[in-house]
DNA sequence: TAGTGGTCTAGACCACGTT
DNA sequence: ACGTGGTCTAGACCACTAG
C-alpha cells in the first residue's frame, strides 16, 4: 500500500465507470487538456522522484506494481519508463528492476564535463580545488535565469578543476541559496564527491540536464593567473543553466577553459 | 509487391516454421548473434534509405504494409520505426504517414548550425558565399577521418557565412571525390540551398549526425582578413565529422566562428 | 469515408539476475 | 524457481488528414 494517494487518471474514451464505483461522486471539471495515459503517469513519476518518494540510485516499484497502483496494463507504464529512460532519469537494468539516475556512479561521473584531452581516451581524472565560497544577494542577471525573486540570497562558489598539474577550468557557479541551505566553504573543501554528485547527497538536488553557450574570449588578467596563461590567451567561455526535475532551472555556471590540450566535445543530431 | 525482397528474419524463439514451407531446406547455419525482430527490420528499413528505395521528403509505406511485408505485427514495425524517428532519420506525421528526413526543409535548415545571435530569436538569414572549391588528394588527416585510401581524391570548399553585413563563419569543408563526382565551384555558385540540402538533392548524400570539437583560438591573419577582425581575436575552433547512413563518415568540416555576437548552443543530458 | 499514425489492453513467452 | 525487464502478438479503438 503506496504512502502517497495517486490522483484518479483521466482516460481519454468514455469508458462506463460505474462498475468499481468509489461512493465517490463528484461533478467531473471541466476538463481542458487531455493526454495519453502514459503522459499521465509519467507526470506522476516525475512528481514522485521529484519528491524524493525514491532516492537516486534506488529502484522504483517494478512495471506490474504501478501498473497495478494505476490501474492500467504494463504496456501504458512501460511507455512512460521508457521516456524517461529515453531522457536519463531513470535507468533500466533487465532482470534487476528499473533505477533512478543518480551522479554517484563511475561510468557516469563525465556525463556533464564535456572536455575531452586532445589525445583521445579517457577523460584525465581531474581534481577540483575550491577557491571560494560566499553568500550575497542575487545579482540582477542570476535572479532572472534562476527565477529568483530580486535580492534574494544566493551562494558563489569558484572552483578550479586541474588535468595532471594543469589547471583547466575555472568555475564561477551560483546557487539558490534556499535549496543549498547550510552549504558552506568548509563543507565543499571537505567534500570528495565530484559537485553534483555532492549536491545530490548533502542536498537532494539532481541536475537532470543543462543548456549550454560557448563562446570564444581572451584571458583577463585573473582568469590567466589562475590559468597559468599568458593574458588574452584564447578561453572557451561556457554559459551553463542546469534543471531539475520538472524543468526547473537550479544552477547558473560561467566557466573558463583552456583548450590547448582538451577540446570541448558535442554532437549534433 | 517491393522490387527488393527482404531477407528472411530469424525469429529468437523456436517456432515451428514447417507450416509454409516453401520447399527450401537450407541446413541452418551456425547463428553468431540474434537480435530482436524489431531491431532487424530497422536494420532493414535503413538498408533501403541508405539505398535510395525512398528519397528524403518521400513517405515510406504505412505500418501496416510494413507489417505485413516483413510478416510481423503493426506493433513490432512500429517500434523499428520509433528508433528511426527519435535518431531524426524518419519523421512521423499522425494521419499522413511516415516521412524520410531531409534538409529541404524551413523548419530543419539550422538543425546543424548551433550559433544563435546573442539577443535571442532565431537564427538571423545567413548569407553563404564560397570562396574556393577544389579537388586534390587527400591529405593524410582528412583520408583517415573519411576512411579513404591514402591519396584518393576529395573536394576542399571553403565558403564564408555572414548573418547581415557582419561575416561570421569561415568553413573550410573536404568530402570524398567519389562521392561527390561532379561538384564543380560553379555548381556551388549558382546553387541556392544551404550546404546539406544541395548535397542531399544533388549527390543523394545525406547528412544525418556529426560530432564536433570546440576550441578557442587566436585569428590568423588570413581568418582575421576575412572575418574581419583583428588579428590574434579569439575564435571558436569547430572541427566537425560528419555521418550518413550507416555511420560512414561523409563530410570532415573546419570552421572559425566569430563570437561577438553570437554564441555556440549546445545540450547536456 | 477511408487510410494513416497513436494509444491501450491482455496475454504469452524470452532473457537476465538473484535466491 | 522466481521476479525483473524485454519482445511479440492480435485486436480494439482514438485522432488526424484527406478525398
Amino acid at each position: 500500500m503506496p504512502a502517497y494517494r495517486y490522483p484518479r487518471l483521466v482516460l481519454r474514451h468514455a469508458h462506463d465507470e460505474s462498475s468499481g464505483g468509489s461512493g465517490v461522486a463528484t461533478a467531473a471539471p471541466a476538463q481542458a487538456a487531455f493526454s495519453p495515459l502514459y503522459r499521465q503517469i509519467k507526470t506522476l513519476l516525475v512528481q514522485s522522484l521529484d519528491r524524493g518518494e525514491w532516492k537516486p540510485g534506488e529502484a522504483i516499484p517494478s512495471e506490474l506494481e504501478l501498473a497495478s497502483r494505476f490501474q492500467v496494463s504494463q504496456g501504458t507504464v512501460r511507455k512512460a519508463i521508457d521516456e524517461l529512460a529515453a531522457e536519463n532519469m531513470l535507468v533500466r537494468r533487465q532482470g534487476k528492476g528499473t533505477f533512478v539516475s543518480t551522479h554517484n556512479e563511475a561510468r557516469v561521473r563525465y556525463r556533464f564535463l564535456r572536455l575531452a584531452p586532445d589525445e583521445g581516451g579517457e577523460p584525465a581524472p581531474a581534481s577540483s580545488r575550491v577557491l571560494d565560497c560566499r553568500r550575497l544577494r542575487a545579482p540582477q542577471e542570476v535572479a532572472r535565469v534562476l527565477d529568483l525573486r530580486a535580492g534574494e540570497s544566493v551562494v558563489q562558489i569558484r572552483r578550479l578543476l586541474a588535468f595532471g598539474d594543469v589547471p583547466t577550468v575555472l568555475d564561477d557557479i551560483w546557487l539558490s541559496g534556499a535549496l543549498f541551505r547550510g552549504l558552506t566553504l568548509e563543507r565543499l573543501v571537505r567534500n570528495e564527491l565530484p559537485l553534483y554528485a555532492f549536491f545530490e547527497t548533502a542536498f537532494g538536488v539532481s541536475m537532470l540536464r543543462a543548456d549550454e553557450k560557448l563562446r570564444a574570449v581572451p584571458a583577463n588578467p585573473e582568469a590567466a593567473a589562475i590559468l597559468e596563461v599568458p593574458e588574452h590567451t584564447p578561453l572557451l567561455h561556457v554559459d551553463r543553466l542546469s534543471y531539475t526535475y520538472g524543468g526547473r532551472p537550479v544552477e547558473m555556471r560561467r566557466g573558463l577553459y583552456r583548450t590547448d590540450r582538451h577540446h570541448y566535445r558535442t554532437s549534433v543530431n
